[in-house]
RNA sequence: GGGCGUGUGGCCUAGUCAGGAUAUGGCACUUGCCUCCUAAGCAAGUGGUCGAGGGUUCGAAUCCCUCCACGCCCGCCA
């Protein structure tokens, strides 16, 4: 349920109908949002030269004298803009009724358009996440539960990688360094070896042919090594997963890369591949030309051991999850966009028909430079989380001495996941981040405490209220309007997310309905309001509270009651 | 060398896909506002050659070309 549909509707109606009768033109009238000034609007200047008259005679011929009113829509013209705007207040007690009575679902306005499935996160298990790491989750996780609020049939899956380079890597180190149980997280603990590991293996060739040897007895299927490197994959992930799950990043699914293995479908994959026409070989390992003949843009699926290679175990994985969806996202690093593009060439070639979107991002850096798991560099999930809910303690202790302390603890998990988690989805995906650590905890101005403030001074109110009922609101303050109208946009945001993969959109969003809000609580009074106006206000105030907080929970962003 | 992406006040950033009406917020800085539903807030102010230069257009942050800077990729690694 979009309330704003009716009214966009009526106004695509209205142009096209004046258009039709004045100028004899038929067309479906493109309209743009038209910002503070209209909902809707219509330029008249494409128009102006065909028709050789003036944009501004044209605007105000379509507007058919100003501010006449057309059901319910406004419609006004000025400096060649056909303006159509939503009756605000039609469309605030619209908004509002509308959210109250969908509570949790509000947002959703797509129906159908079949399953689909979002890859995110799907690190190598082969040591703790950091930062960077964090990011792909951040995004996915957001792009998956923003999708779930539109309405649409979507689940999450985390591809492990169990049988690949780097984590045959660690396994052989930690058969040759873990001394039993070791305590502590795995993830942190057992990367140590996995460094020791790799340290070892670049000085010495012996291990290094070690490495190629277990590689080449996974890819033979060898079950009980399979089922090795896979627990050792295992350990490590159960760590990852805890650090995923403190900051509210869930998975429905993990698919084991090692299962494509022993399944066959690598295999299976590796033959179609072969048969293709244009499949061809060099010192024995097996490629496609896909760009022409140019030597760089061989698309290789073997090696000369016959062993695959990782873009083919993943066309491997897709075709798999094109059997369970219709419709695939993969939320991945920059790095992977050449990969990305062999792969879905790949699909086409063995005629699978696909549909799959890709959000790409680029990484988060340090001010000192890269980060590495390898190399032991980079500031990890789990340390920014503690730090970010110590300082967050601070700051509730410090606001409120007198909440008692599971209370003032559970504020600032809040709060400080929240914190970590907005500043990384805030961002437009193809920036660049270098992490700053007052940035990543701010917690204030356009962050997620701003949002979860508001939407705990809404909660305030409410409990305060105690029984209410408004079965019809009215609103005709312009700080109520502004604030209803920003409800009503939650649905067109979440639709535009799903067509662009534009999570950062959902932050912004955000930020804009809770600063509309704060305007509002200061600007007008609801509890203190004249009696006939209380119920409408409060029945405003809980609009903006299931709004501000369903767009927090897209964001895996808790929606505190309190602060 | 080739490809992809990014460049918006001192700093971070929205807007770029589908060109349009005074370029969005925040941080920092200056100044007001807590006998009034939580000041993690609100109001006001200082600060901009939208990387540079061409072009298209009635109109360009937005489209096209050239250049510059930065990130990423160009493995029989993942």
């Amino acid at each position: 349920m979009d309330p704003y549909r009716p009214f966009r509707e009526a106004a695509s109606a209205y142009a096209a109908g004046m258009l039709k009768q004045l100028y004899g033109v038929e067309e479906e009238p493109r309209l743009e949002t038209g910002g503070d000034i209209a909902d809707f609007t219509y330029p008249c200047f494409r128009l102006a030269k065909t028709l050789r008259k003036s944009p501004l005679e044209i605007a105000s011929a379509l507007a058919g004298g100003a501010g006449s009113v057309s059901g319910t829509i406004a419609v006004s013209s000025k400096g060649g803009y056909l303006n159509m705007s939503a009756d605000p207040v039609k469309l605030a007690s619209s908004a509002v009724a509308t959210a109250n009575r969908m509570g949790d679902s509000y947002g959703k306005s797509v129906e159908g358009g079949g399953r689909m499935l979002v890859e995110h996160t799907s690190i190598n298990p082969t040591g703790p996440m950091h930062i960077g790491r964090t990011r792909n989750a951040i995004l996915g996780d957001t792009l998956t539960r923003s999708l779930r609020q539109a309405g649409m049939d979507i689940s999450s899956e985390y591809y492990v990688n169990d049988v690949g380079r780097q984590v045959v890597v660690l396994y052989w180190g930690l058969k040759r360094y873990m001394a039993g149980d070791e305590g502590g997280k795995p993830d942190h603990e057992l990367v140590r070896h996995y460094i020791r590991a790799n340290q070892e293996i670049e000085k010495d060739e012996g291990a290094a042919s070690e490495i190629r040897d277990i590689q080449q007895r996974l890819e033979r299927g060898d079950a009980a090594l399979i089922a090795e490197t896979r627990k050792a994959a295992e350990m490590v992930l159960a760590g990852i997963r805890e650090s995923l799950e403190s900051i509210n990043v869930f998975h429905d699914r993990f698919v084991f890369e090692s299962e494509l293995i022993k399944d066959g479908s690598v295999r299976r994959v590796v033959e179609r591949l072969k048969a293709l026409p244009s499949a061809a070989q060099e010192g024995g390992a097996w490629y496609l030309p896909l760009d022409g003949d140019r030597e760089e843009d061989r698309f290789y699926f073997t090696r000369s051991d016959g062993t695959s290679l990782y873009t083919t175990r993943d066309v491997a994985y897709h075709m798999d999850k094109l059997s369970r969806a219709g419709r695939l996202v993969d939320v991945l690093g920059e790095d992977q966009k050449l990969g990305m593009k062999y792969l879905v060439r790949t699909l086409e070639m063995l005629g699978e028909s696909h549909r799959i979107d890709f959000l790409f991002h680029s990484f988060v850096s340090l001010e000192e430079g890269k980060m590495s798991t390898r190399q032991g560099v980079g500031v990890l999930l789990d340390d920014v989380v503690r730090e970010a809910k110590e300082r967050a303690l601070r700051e509730v202790l410090s606001r409120r001495p007198e909440l008692p302390g599971e209370e003032a603890e559970a504020i600032a998990a809040a709060v400080g996941i929240g914190a970590v988690r907005y500043n990384i989805v805030r961002l437009q995906a193809e920036k660049k981040i270098i992490f700053r650590w007052e940035e990543a905890l701010n917690f204030e101005g356009s962050s997620a405490p701003f949002v979860q403030y508001s939407h705990a001074r809404a909660c305030s109110i409410l409990s305060r209220a105690g029984e209410w009922n408004c079965p019809e609101p009215t609103y005709e303050e312009e700080n109520e309007l502004r604030l209803a109208r920003q409800i009503a946009l939650f649905p067109s945001v979440l639709r535009d997310v799903a067509g662009s993969m534009a999570v950062h959109r959902v932050a912004t969003y955000a930020q804009q309905v809770a600063a509309e809000f704060n305007q509002f609580y200061r600007v007008v009074p609801v509890l203190k309001a004249p009696e006939s106006r209380i119920g409408s206000r409060l029945a405003l105030v809980s609009a903006s509270k299931i709004a501000i907080g369903n767009a927090l929970r897209c964001m895996g962003i808790a929606a505190p009651e309190s602060m």
